[in-house]
DNA sequence: TTGACGCCCATACTAGCCCATGATAGCCCA
DNA sequence: TGGGCTATCATGGGCTAGTATGGGCGTCAA
């Protein structure tokens, strides 16, 4: 597997460590990102991570945006500047800096959640929220979809839903 | 055989592990999955699962959404972030996590149903509930159309398949 | 020195792997 | 056509390696 996917609850221990998710290690080891690379997520209290897979959706991100324009500036400052490049021990754990875990309001567990080529790191009650509210969205725009394509066929049979 | 076809009702072993249809598994073999990716159906207590072909239905759909769109995000998240890729093990099981147990309310058997290019695992009282009513309702859709058709002979009607 | 961090070892638990068994279903041969 | 043989399948149980978690100790920088 080469994708993030599913989510898990863990515990920070008392030196504040977590075991990154041994399904998630596989895929940065795949991906052959050394550590985690993590940055506060720009519009939720959650941390994005990921690997090399990451860095480069960053880096085209910013590189859309003319040399020397502000937004540019602005970007590179807020997702690079607020990156961190976390180590992982040998048994798989991280240590979320301090930074990290005030913007995300993390204590003493922490929720992955994978998001295909990245992951995101939530504190395990807004996670529950997060969710809750996600699926109720997407759960509603599928109706609608349903609805609308009443008279096109597309999606010929197996697809109910 | 490349589709999933028919339905099986297996029961779940002391560890929780259930065999997935030895058809079914020469579907996901064709179709080169490694393990079998499975998410909570979005309107139905019921679980979806499949491989290659459902990932990349799923992938279709958030790639449909613009980049770092609120839509793509929440169908990110709550497509990725509560699917699983289960492990199939020597003998052709997977053991379901708790939290696709409890969506789909399983307890100790399961039912396999084909749908094509996926499948979906019920719990065997609520698929045969759902199957009465699926059922009745195409029975009472055939009906109607044989009675708009009454013009035109072709299936005097009664033709119950 | 003292605290933070990296590195190492210890442990409970469980997922994964391997082998065994009973039941079927398909096949072959008379 | 019927009877028996065999391959396949569903299911059970045991063993082991891997995972999450806890804690000790030395090192390096304030």
């Amino acid at each position: 597997m080469d994708r993030f996917v599913s989510h898990y609850m863990l515990r920070l221990d008392g030196k504040g460590r977590v075991s990154v998710p041994a399904s998630f290690r596989a895929v940065l080891a795949r991906d052959g990102f050394e550590g985690l690379y993590c940055y506060p997520a720009l519009d939720r209290p959650a941390l994005d991570a990921g690997g090399n897979a990451l860095l480069a959706e960053i880096e085209a991100l910013i590189a859309g945006f003319r040399p020397y324009s502000d937004q540019r500036e602005q970007f590179a400052l807020s997702l690079y500047g607020t990156s961190e490049t976390l180590k992982i021990d040998g048994e798989g754990r991280v240590v979320l800096t301090d930074t990290l875990k005030a913007h995300a309001g993390i204590t003493d567990a922490v929720t992955f959640v994978g998001l295909g080529h990245k992951f995101r790191i939530w504190e395990p009650g807004r996670f529950r929220a997060e969710l809750a509210e996600a699926t109720e969205k997407v759960r509603a725009f599928k109706q609608e979809l349903g609805n609308r394509m009443a008279a096109g066929p597309e999606k010929p049979q197996g697809a109910r839903e």
